[in-house]
DNA sequence: TAGATTGTTAATCGATTAACAATC
DNA sequence: TAGATTGTTAATCGATTAACAATC
């Protein structure tokens, strides 16, 4: 039973193969082999084969993977069959527009709850979620059996939201605060930085700028 | 001169450094050691005196970082100081949000240019930028010298619009679509997918629930 | 000086790539 | 059967961690 841990980079780019072959699946390819799908999507062969190794055996020696059930094993694995309640921590400007952002449910994501410390906004409504006081999330985890939340509150009040969260039992959360969040080890934190993702790639084009100067 | 090729994980853990030592400054802290910026950021105190090695000796032994001397290092590593041209291609949904989102200058970014294919939507002004045919890319691109492109179009297009804006020179691309590009060598590309780092996390929120089942 | 902390080299760890026997 | 391609083990590569002499 004890399998190999899965690196977190092999999972991501099973959402990529699983992208790959959802399009294949709808131009009527049937089977599609490693090397192929490797260039599809600027992977190696050898990549493919061991990031699906983890989870089995799809392929056919001689002729690749039938890709109609290459597709329902990744969306096995990846449990794109079940739905997962969400909890919204903070509905300001960020939170609003997840809120009513469609992808959600087409991810198999479900926001069932929605938080702000604001007294003016407590009882209003979003794309049909009313927005509750931060003192009822841990009733509310319990209640809705919630596991993950969305942190979309200021920088400043990052930690103690996740203070509250993570002591109501959700253990997976996505971070849009600026800040490193301390949690217990069972927590898995996840942050999403549009700012660094984009001082990153300014990086590299000045770097690409004073290359291009001197040599 | 040749130094030894920095890491990419280095570079964005600089930005998260930035982000702790302006922190600390205006908290009116004066010095820092590894360990204890490390404690803040949860990485190790090795991490963070291996990732500032690459770029020179910012430390002092015995007391460790100046606050204010390493923060304007940072900034100066990482190119705060400069302004960096961007091309907006896609203005649609996504495009405008990003279009306003002011962020972005400062990030030391700013949107010069923004593209469309819709003939309805040219000529049309957002946030001071007026939008253009994708036939005007290639001069705009020269004209105004940019450096980086944010593709916000459809997926179906995205191949299509990368091919033409790194044929305009432009060598970084931000890319929204959720389809793998194509694009030549010198070229970097950063994938920003907000689904995929909801499925990511979905994943382990699914094989808590399971492991909690079985444990 | 003694204590603290750096910068850097060596050791470890983990992920990617290459290779190839097994198999269709 | 011959050709193609898998699954998996071994080799390589690169990043993180540990260790410690140098230094304030």
């Amino acid at each position: 039973m004890a399998d190999k841990k899965v690196p977190e980079s092999t999972i991501s780019r099973l959402f990529i193969y699983l992208r790959e072959v959802t399009e294949l699946a709808k131009l009527n390819i049937r089977t599609i082999s490693s090397s192929e799908l490797g260039e599809r999507t600027n992977l190696s062969d050898a990549q493919v084969r061991k990031d699906l190794g983890y989870f089995g055996q799809f392929g056919v020696s001689g002729s690749g993977y039938a890709v109609k059930e290459l597709k329902e094993a990744l969306e096995k694995i990846l449990g794109r069959d079940k739905t997962l309640k969400v909890a919204l921590l903070g509905a300001g400007r960020l939170g609003a527009a997840l809120l009513s952002y469609a992808g959600f449910g087409k991810d198999g994501l479900e926001i069932v709850a929605a938080f702000d410390r604001d007294p003016r906004k407590i009882g209003k409504e979003t794309a049909g979620v009313t927005i509750q006081g931060i003192d009822r999330i841990a009733e509310e985890v319990r209640k809705n059996d919630i596991s993950i939340a969305v942190l979309a509150v200021p920088a400043g009040a990052a930690q103690e939201v996740a203070d509250v969260v993570t002591g109501a039992g959700v253990e997976c959360l996505l971070n849009f605060a600026p800040v490193s969040l301390n949690v217990p080890e069972n927590v898995k934190v996840k942050d999403v930085d549009l700012s660094r993702e984009l001082a990153i790639l300014s990086y590299f084009a000045l770097k690409n700028n004073s290359n291009g100067e001197t040599g």
